[in-house]
RNA sequence: CGGGGGGUAGAGCAGUCUGGCAGCUCGCGAGGCCCAUAACCUCGAGGUCGUGGGUUCAAAUCCCACCCCCCCAACCA
């Protein structure tokens, strides 16, 4: 059997959730359903990243005196997000985490056996209120820091550094194999002109202020959070405390990540995989960004939502089918409150909704369905455009497809007006035959949406009193017709009702 | 200054690679239907395809110049 690793990028706990990280996660999630739905193995992993240094000035900030508590209700914040918004992670990995701490050490240990670290100076101008460095293009015309316009002091650090210059050519060489890693196309030559002109060796440690990952046989130092973080995607299938199931897992299969985040995950961590001797992922996948009516996510202008507000008006799916739908994956978008009540109600509540409920209505009480063919061509060709727009990283556009088949199957009401035939005792069979199809439509519809919307999906199995429908094999469910008897429906819920009357 | 992406109907987008009647959703207008969640179906109005120039029988699409917006630019998930 197959198998399929996704990821999510990790979310640093300094942060709260908001609407980008849902995207990202919803997308994730969306694709280990798909998987899952096809018969795949399927691991779907997300988590958080806790041992920045920024972690110690923040717990201080809020009055906790353990760095450790801080970052463990944070990360419980994350956890509790993703549970409400029905994301169905496999795994929950933090970086403060034992296995991670293991698989980090046996890293490192495999990069400095290969000769790719080591000892050096790093010298740049710092500034003590920002706690980083400037280099002299970013300051003031002044030469002051721009946050705290002050002048920055040259600083000499000793750090331990990663030989990343050394795999120019086989990143290059790697990408030149493999064109589609990087996803889409577009951020290709982003990250190829990166490695081509911007390439060099990377500090990848800090002197230690007691709090992250220390330097294996230096505690004088902790590693840099970038390349411990990368980490993560071993260590939560196993690297450094469970081989067999590492070697199960890895590589993985897609990384979904923001496209901030694009050379950290095409350029350093395939030259980290390099160094250790392990396999590379096969796929990265940038997705773009949002504004917020209009305006950048930013947390001075204090716009971000949290994706459990919006949950609590709307349910998982609106936000899931806003987001996956509205937003071209790989592009940037908008996200208001406004469209998303438009998308609501036209496209959920007017639409499948009330398809659903349209088809229940005519068919609840009629005790013989017979299922016809009239919508089959456009069921199968749905289902074949939505395995290639899937395999083409476009859920958005599944989704799209499926809409089709809902307007299809509203047209043949109209055409077939099932509330003409039933005055008619001797259309009895064309009428069984006209709700028996459409019924069939609504089995159909609920498989199409089971990684896309999988709450309604549920849902509608259970309108058509098809509760043990999930435990089918997709090769056999959906099949045109494969399930013929007449169901016992329930009478119908609003599966989406109206926001405005 | 360098690299990347974008500017197409009132709004949001597709189409540009491989030149050939400018398309989709929402909104708007008219008609139909009355099963359904003020829902559904049909038809229609609405566009100097950022600006200027060029190539071509033909340009949103190819070439040149320019304007505007966004992202990245070595440690800012």
């Amino acid at each position: 059997m197959e198998k399929f690793y996704i990821t999510t990028p990790i979310y640093y706990v300094n942060d709260r959730p908001h609407i980008g990280h849902a995207y990202a996660t919803f997308a994730a999630d969306t694709f280990a359903r798909y998987h899952r739905l096809v018969g795949e193995r399927t691991l779907l992993l997300t988590g958080t990243d806790e041992n920045a240094e920024k972690n110690v000035e923040a717990a201080t900030r809020e009055g906790e005196s353990n760095v450790q508590d801080y970052v463990n209700r944070m990360s419980a914040l994350w956890q509790v997000t993703w549970d409400e918004l029905a994301i169905s992670n496999d795994d929950f990995i933090r970086t403060t985490e034992e296995r991670h701490r293991r698989g980090v050490e046996k890293f490192w240990h495999a990069v400095e056996a290969a000769g790719d670290i080591y000892k050096g100076s790093y010298e740049g101008l710092y500034c003590v209120g920002c706690e980083a460095f400037y280099r002299e293009a970013d300051l003031t015309a002044e030469g002051l820091c721009p946050d705290h316009n002050r002048k920055p002091e040259l600083v000499k650090e000793d750090n331990y550094f990663f030989r990343l210059s050394k795999y120019k050519q086989a990143l290059l060489d790697y990408h030149e194999r493999n064109t589609g890693l990087v996803a889409p196309a577009a951020r290709r030559n982003e990250v190829l002109n990166y490695i081509t002109n911007h390439l060099e060796d990377i500090s990848i440690s800090r002197p230690s202020k007691g709090w992250g990952i220390p330097v294996p046989g230096d505690e004088s130092q902790v590693i840099y959070v970038w390349f411990d973080a990368l980490l993560n995607y071993l260590t939560g299938v196993g690297y450094g405390t469970d081989e067999e199931k590492f070697n199960r897992w890895w590589p993985a299969d897609l990384h979904i990540i923001g496209k901030d985040i694009t050379k950290f995950h095409c350029a350093l961590w395939p030259a980290m995989l390099l160094a250790a001797g392990l396999p590379l992922p096969l796929r990265v996948f940038a997705h773009g960004f949002f504004t917020i009516s209009g305006q950048k996510i930013s947390k001075s202008l204090g716009n971000a939502i949290d994706p459990r507000d919006l949950v609590e008006t709307y349910g998982v799916d609106a936000l899931r089918y806003f987001l996956l739908r509205e937003i071209p994956f790989g592009g940037d978008g908008d996200f208001s409150i406004e469209r998303l009540a438009g998308r609501y109600d036209s496209d959920l509540a007017s639409g499948l909704g009330n398809y659903v409920s349209r088809v229940l209505t005519l068919a609840k009480d009629v005790d013989h369905l017979s299922v016809g063919d009239a919508l089959r061509p456009i069921f199968e060709n749905t289902w074949r455009e939505y395995h290639e727009l899937f395999a083409a990283n476009e859920p958005g556009r599944a989704l799209e497809v499926i809409w089709q088949a809902i307007r299809a199957g509203d047209r043949y009401i109209d055409e077939q007006a099932p509330w003409v035939l039933k005055k008619d005792p001797q259309k009895k069979e064309t009428l069984e035959i006209v709700l028996g199809t459409l019924v069939e439509s609504l089995r159909q519809l609920a498989w199409l949406l089971q990684p896309l919307l999988p709450q309604t999906s549920d849902k509608i199995f259970i309108l058509l009193g098809l509760e043990q429908e999930h435990d089918r094999p997709l090769a056999e469910a959906s099949v045109w017709g494969s399930e013929v008897s007449a169901p016992k429906i329930a009478s119908p819920q609003p599966l989406f009702p109206r926001l405005t009357a």
